[in-house]
RNA sequence: GGUGGUGUCGCCUAGUGGCCGAGGGCGCACGCCUCGAAAGCGUGUGAUGGGGCAACUCAUCCGUGGGUUCAAAUCCCACCACCACCGCCA
């Protein structure tokens, strides 16, 4: 959620965040009218209370006859009140209900433009030059019986996989290994549910009603995380945080699922887009005025683990357009995938300045003692995607993969072999 | 799933329709006292929104949401969380 007092001294600044994301800046004077109308309601309402709690008094006082009459007047006013009260609650719930669908204000910074308008930072290491035809992630992880899509789609449909022996040890390897930089960098480790309340989702910046992605649970209004950034995110919400203990970093391990509704015929084969992955995820609060430092940060430590894992790959400014809900600056790591001749994403880091503090009430007290809200951020340290970079860039003729040095403790093996 | 109990300002607690427009204690902050501190004494002590340059002021908030009433922390209903016991089950 943006700030509604900011928004009526700077109405231009969403105008412009509004042009940059490539969506309607019309919604600016609709919430402005729409604010004017609530507060002059509000005020209204809030003088005529004032008037009835006064006068509720003088009945308590009042005696006989001349209580009757004060009672008479009484009802008349408790009625006024009442729609008085409606009246202001109607519009205050017209503007929250918009408030909701406005994004984040862009970072000035962030590109402008759309899905493809990204800036490309940096690129990191060389694709490796194969003496031979690399297989693709899904021939090696079958070679090697890592992965089992077909028992996967028997099980529970498309998208849906098994990862088995070699493929489960990678996994928990690489997790593990996120896990562990990550603690080594301060952060919390946490294990994080994966069903939450529609409030959590919603204050998060998912819709819990429109989404597509979003697996819902209707008989018990809950809702499958898409990663664990939401439970994080809700996870010190209605708090009030002391500023000492700021930045408070968590990295949080979880299964995390989508619908991929839409995209039917996209990266069909293998565990590139699956409906349920695993994933390590950085998240902090920090004050907002860190909020920049704290991104390249998180960036930097992303970075690390694809370093340590030999992978060569690229950093993407994306561009206001293709920037999600509550994102107000977004970093992408992409990843050279070999079988596919192209860079595919494998973590972004996303800076929601206050826009998720603000709908979840997360606050820290400043140094006049007076509740702020936090800045919050996240960043993905490894995922089940990240299996198919490792296993096509450090594959060999023969079908082996050579993991990287950093991951060997972590799996117990230095080659994943085909099974003889 | 069932039965019973509990839910008040950071913590503990008072409060069974108007004197609660929430009292007290602890904690915390400031002041007095002191060479300094402790103790003691005094003052203050939340959140959200509206108005105001400001001191300030008005409204809302007693788990959440409804309802009854001129008036609700207090009465009624539903829900949630926690505790205890019972039942069922990885």
């Amino acid at each position: 959620m943006i700030d509604l007092r900011t928004l009526r001294e700077d109405p231009d600044r969403l105008r412009a965040s509004q042009r940059a994301r490539g969506e309607d800046d019309a919604v600016v004077d609709t919430l402005l009218d729409l604010d004017e109308r609530r507060r002059s309601a509000l005020t209204r309402f809030e003088s005529l209370r004032a008037e009835q709690k006064s006068f509720g008094k003088s009945v308590s006082k009042a005696q006989g006859e001349e209580k009757a009459a004060l009672l008479a007047r009484a009802k008349e006013l408790a009625a006024e009140v009442k729609a008085a009260e409606a009246e202001a609650e109607a519009l205050g719930a017209e503007l929250d209900e918009l408030m909701q669908t406005v994004p984040n204000i862009v970072d000035e910074d962030a590109p402008h433009g759309g899905e493809d308008d990204y800036v490309v930072l940096e690129t990191c290491g060389q694709p490796r030059r194969f003496d031979f035809e690399p297989r693709d992630h899904l021939a090696l992880g079958e070679l090697l019986d890592a992965i089992d899509m077909e028992r996967g789609a028997k099980v529970s449909g498309s998208r849906f996989f098994f990862l088995k022996g070699v493929g489960a040890r990678l996994q928990l390897g690489l997790l593990n290994m996120a896990l562990q930089q990550a603690i080594a960098n301060g952060f919390t480790p946490m294990i994080t549910p994966v069903l939450v309340k529609p409030e959590t989702m919603q204050g998060t910046g998912f819709h819990v009603a429109h989404d597509k992605e979003i697996y819902r649970l209707p008989e018990d209004d809950l809702y499958l995380v898409g990663t664990s950034e939401v439970s994080l995110a809700g996870y010190h919400a209605q708090e009030i945080l002391n500023a000492d203990e700021l930045p408070l970093r968590y990295a949080g391990w979880s299964s995390c699922f989508r619908r991929e509704a839409g995209s039917y015929g996209k990266d069909t084969r293998g565990i590139i887009r699956v409906h349920q992955f695993d994933k390590v995820e950085m998240f902090s609060y920090v004050r907002p005025e860190d909020s920049r430092e704290e991104h390249r940060r998180l960036l930097a430590w992303e970075k690390e683990m694809l370093d340590a894992l030999e992978l060569p790959y690229r950093v993407i400014d994306t561009a206001a357009g293709d920037l999600g809900m509550s994102a107000a600056r977004k970093f992408d790591c992409e990843a050279w995938i070999p079988s596919q001749g192209r860079y595919r994403e494998l973590t972004s880091t996303s800076n929601c300045t206050e826009f998720q503090a603000r709908r979840l009430a997360v606050r820290f007290r400043d140094k006049d003692g007076k509740p702020q809200h936090v800045a919050t951020l996240n960043g993905t340290l490894a995922t089940t995607r990240w299996i198919v970079a490792i296993l096509e860039n450090h594959q060999q003729a023969d079908g082996s993969v050579v993991l990287p040095k950093a991951l060997r403790p972590y799996v117990g093996l230095e080659v994943l072999e085909p099974p003889k």
